[in-house]
DNA sequence: TAGGCATATCGGGAAATTCCGATATACATT
DNA sequence: AATGTATATCGGAATTTCCCGATATGCCTA
């Protein structure tokens, strides 16, 4: 896990947010047929709470993605983002004793 | 504290470095006369370490400063840093609940 | 297979960051 | 006062980031 790479994904307000929001879906984004818990939340319901365009929203899920804090799943359509809450607990563990 | 500010502050290799070389400074650094523990690192070594120029190492000074993970004493001629480690602490805490 | 919808990728203008050399400031020494 | 040394600030070229609109891709349905 490459710090600087890290901290560069979530210097950014929307970025960060993003993560934030997908600790707890379900209390972020409104109800969809899928368990949010199990397969994430959809890159348009993210879209409409981050208020960005369709590509930036994009973007920016790919760079969190490449940091390994974020995972995908493609379902039909659809492509569902939820944390990958080892990752999360690997770079809270690795500040922890690096800063 | 503001996350993002935090975090841009250390998507540098260079600024992230030198917060870590402060964490032990007589272990990073060569003597010097004044307790390290105590004032700090002055901006010449921490420059030396660095491989940068002297106008570089004084701006990210400054930007780890802003972020207050950084303090500067002023003796004489000499700029001396060391980590707030309060701060440091806060940082880490908040991360570990907002990550 | 045609059309629609969700998402990804591309190209780019504007803004921010990186890092430098030159210069300014502040203190110390002679 | 003049000079030397440590650090801060300024101006700028190169690179990166931000965020967009346009377009491509992939899947689904009629």
């Amino acid at each position: 896990m490459d710090q600087v790479e890290v901290f560069k994904a979530l210097s950014n307000k929307t970025r960060l947010m993003i993560l934030q929001w997908l600790k707890e879906p379900e209390l972020n984004f409104p109800p969809q047929d899928r368990d949010m818990k199990e397969v994430g939340v959809c890159v348009g319901q993210i879209q409409c709470k981050a208020q960005l365009t369709q590509s930036t929203i994009s973007e920016y899920l790919s760079v969190l993605q490449r940091t390994g804090l974020i995972e995908s799943t493609r379902i039909g359509q659809w492509t569902y983002y939820k944390r990958n809450e080892a990752a999360c607990l690997e770079l809270k563990q690795l500040i922890e004793t690096s800063i």
